[in-house]
DNA sequence: TGTACATCAGTGAACGCGCGTTCACTGATGTAC
DNA sequence: TGTACATCAGTGAACGCGCGTTCACTGATGTAC
């Protein structure tokens, strides 16, 4: 009985999960504008209107795609740092270890990239199950800093005084044990570092950039520092 | 016989123009995934195959849409710079008066800054043509900066030695009289002025940033400080 | 343990839609003599 | 100045394509008694 249960409900995951594999196989061949139901049904051997079993539209299906390309990026960068820590590195250099390993999730990971960060599908819009996975980064980032702001210490930005208001408001949602002026770097920081990623995977930087890895190296550090993180050990 | 030839010849520019304008509507009002030239052609009152007296394909109508868009943004920067010169504004303020040019057209032209700053429309890749005018703004800030150097002066960044060799191919590539330091943090503070513009237009900013014009002011500056730029009169 | 019923995955046909592009054509505008 | 011819804009029909979604259905799997 329960394995009878069971057998189906399994059987749906595994269904669930082959679509969702064989619609990131499409998505990443060729972009979300052309992800179809039908090309992935076809693909599966399944008639198209099977589908409907599983997601109820197309946008769910998206939708679903969306939270595993965050979350697929969130681990990557969450293990990044986990590596760095363990290799007994600072948290400038856990800084860096994330910026370069989302930079090169989005080099492995294009279309997925584009999806999350890149301009909106048209005609859809992303739901609000999709935030938590979309802050991993973005949390990661805040955890980073706030090691070095209970450990090492951290330089303090500048702040205009017209900016306090909204830097304290940051502060107070986004991590209210952190300094605003911090907490201000870090949102403009986390901003650049896609402009960084962006600029590179869509093309801004050809005939321009030729080394880009040690480019971003730099650039990622100077985010760092403008953050208030400095070279150092834990 | 001139001013026959003249009026077909007038016809045909005024006729190219109206395609491009309705484009440009339906561009702006759904993006570049949804622009159509049946519904372009269905606007202006044509049969779809009489556009291909104007454009040889879909692409072109897009590539042409594309150097208008980096245009449109290239003159409202470089009138931007000319009003802070005028002004009396120095190179920081005229770097400012820039930024938040860019973002203001970006917010007011979403969908084309998508289209020539976004993830790339699939199946379709730029031709060169593009080239200058994409290059407009990239070298609107080149150009603040080398007044910067050849006038008030321009504080250092800083520059690992690893980095040295691509940021003095860069230098020579780009601006041979601006020192390679120069160079490097123009290029990584131009593509994060995009990761700002990108990431309010695109809707990371929500529930995230509130202020956003100070926010974004604030950033524009330090994006012209980390480029050597500091504030004061011409 | 066996039987009657309910649930659910997957089928196949269909609806209605819009797209880019080609092609042979008409008729007006422009050109050469 | 008038005529014969060439150019060119725009038409209308058609080709072939793919899409998302709905719906009545079959047959297998699971559930309750």
């Amino acid at each position: 009985m329960s394995t009878a249960h069971g057998a189906r409900a399994r059987a749906r995951i595994e269904v669930t999960a082959a679509i969702k594999d064989e619609a990131r196989r499409q998505l990443a061949a060729e972009g979300a504008a052309r992800l179809s139901l039908r090309a992935v049904a076809r693909e599966l051997g399944m008639v198209s209107s099977a589908l409907y079993r599983y997601f109820p539209s197309r946008d769910d299906l998206l939708t679903a795609l969306i939270i595993d390309a965050y979350d697929s990026l969130g681990e990557s960068a969450e293990s990044a740092r986990e590596g760095a820590r363990d290799a007994a590195a600072g948290p400038f250099e856990q800084w860096i270890a994330v910026c370069e390993v989302v930079r090169r999730w989005a080099l492995d990971h294009p279309h997925e990239y584009a999806l999350i960060y890149g301009s909106p599908v048209p005609g859809y819009t992303a739901p609000d199950v999709t935030v938590p996975a979309a802050a991993r980064v973005g949390l990661l980032l805040i955890g980073i800093t706030r090691d070095a702001h209970h450990g090492p210490g951290l330089a303090r930005p500048s702040l205009p005084a017209g900016l306090r208001p909204e830097a304290e408001r940051m502060a107070a949602d986004l991590a209210p044990d952190l300094p605003p002026e911090v907490v201000t770097a870090l949102v403009a920081a986390w901003a650049q570092l896609y402009g960084l990623v962006g600029f590179e995977l869509f093309g801004q930087f050809n005939r321009v950039v030729e080394d880009r890895e040690t480019f971003f190296r730099h650039a990622a550090e100077q985010l760092a520092r403008g953050v208030g993180l400095v070279p150092g050990p834990v």
